[in-house]
DNA sequence: CGCCTTCTTGAGGGTTCTCAAAGTGGGTGG
DNA sequence: CCACCCACTTTGAGAACCCTCAAGAAGGCG
């Protein structure tokens, strides 16, 4: 079930232990913007759910569907997406493993946007049931969850001004910064390697450019020494650097850690 | 202390009476999309805070700053923005009379980004202390701010979507069928007749463009006969053919009501 | 009446798009 | 093991959209 050569890499391990591992992820995030007790703790990592694999390119959640369950990703790499009449789409979030893709649609099942598997991608559909008990039984769980939207709407915001003011070479190197540290942080690589599984034409859908241009601004950052990729492997020689240009300040993304 | 003279239209009323009526609004928008009790509906329209006028152009909240209060706009027009390195700006959200701005600061004090007041503006400046008290208090309510920033987040990828794979006029058509939408339900004018008091360089700091472009784009639609300006005043004389135009389906809002 | 903010217009240039085709590499079947 | 196919990346040329700089018109306010 599990797809083409360099997928197997992520989805090797078994995949209860995958889905623990995600889980201890996506608590790790919760308990770094909020306190949790050890009995609330537990209750997270107690969650329960059906792991599911979709291959590269298919939806996890199609536009407009109306959900019972919450994405928490395992493996690969997934993407929120908007879509226009034309068929065109833009990309609004990326979502790595231990990131709970739609939370928000505990609140509001009814999605409007879908979920794209970007690469071959494992998610655990946990029940909005489960996670409303959840909330209702620990008050402190449900300010976590509530504390997650606001970290989520924050990089939207980020995102914003980033397509309306910068270039995309700026735009460009915002991405890879955020999703360095963010890898980091989930202790999926570091700041200066790290994998991203998408394809340009994926990338030119978050950036808001043609995949025509974004191969032209990859190159422009690799002439400049800013960026260098080897198969799905970013390798940055110069964070501070790479920052500078992108004007890149980790606090919107409110992980501490990455502040530091 | 009121403004210029077209603002003294929003600002006539006493303090106390609009300060209510923005809580009125308020209330009106969490009901819509959560049920809440007699009980809490009353501690909601309970809360109490200071009012402060704000000149045009001036921030309400400056960029980077801790607050330990959120702002509930009372009259005026509102804009939560983000500032490059360069001075320029980028507006992530626009709040009218009935919006909590940044509700979200009292799970996240310390804001990244800034308000700004487009238009003299008045806000009640409601302690986060309070807000915390009323979620701790009853759940529902706690609950019905998560919907809330969800609501907010949902406007925000939309937004994203927008910036990314439209065009200038695509975009600022939707910008004038979501403010219709929105002036309609807090029942401050129609979608198809409307006051957007800002000015075209803070439209433009809205649509991503500059003022040149944002001035014959806003030209364009004209000449189309699919929008019309008269001082501060938006008309829309067809709105379905705006809404085609924008590709503008209400239902991101999460306003019942509007997606009719 | 004069100042200031805002809106409008013009001309030229840069970024990004569109359309099209060629190059690259992995996977698959013969 | 080779040939083919397919997805992805890269390149080229011309056009469209949007920006920059600059200056002129319009309207409120002192």
């Amino acid at each position: 079930m599990t797809g083409q050569s360099y997928e197997a890499a992520v989805c090797e391990a078994p995949s209860a232990v995958a889905a623990q591992s995600a889980l201890h992820k996506f608590l790790a995030r919760l308990t770094l913007r909020s306190r949790l007790s050890d009995e609330e703790q537990r209750a997270i990592l107690a969650l329960d759910g059906r792991e599911v694999f979709t291959a590269a390119h298919c939806d996890i959640v199609r536009p407009g569907q109306t959900i019972d369950f919450a994405c928490l990703v395992s493996g690969g790499l997934a993407g929120r997406f908007d879509q226009l009449a034309n068929g065109h789409r833009q990309i609004t979030a990326l979502h790595i493993p231990g990131d709970m893709c739609d939370l928000h649609s505990v609140a509001v099942p009814h999605a409007g946007w879908g979920i794209e598997a970007l690469t071959g991608t494992n998610t655990l559909r946990i029940p909005h049931s489960s996670l409303r008990q959840l909330a209702e039984r620990y008050p402190a769980i449900a300010y976590a969850f509530w504390r997650d939207t606001i970290a989520d709407a924050s990089v939207l915001a980020k995102w914003i001004s980033a397509l309306g003011r910068r270039s995309a070479k700026s735009r460009m190197a915002h991405l890879i910064c955020e999703m360095g540290i963010r890898m980091e942080q989930a202790e999926l690589g570091t700041r200066h390697c790290y994998d991203l599984p998408a394809t340009q034409a994926q990338l030119a859908d978050v950036l808001g450019v043609t995949s025509v241009h974004l191969n032209r601004t990859f190159q422009a950052l690799r002439r400049d020494g800013l960026l260098f990729t080897d198969g799905l492997a970013i390798r940055v020689p110069d964070f501070v650097r790479l920052s500078r240009l992108a004007e890149f300040d980790p606090q919107y993304l409110l992980l501490d850690s990455g502040a530091k």
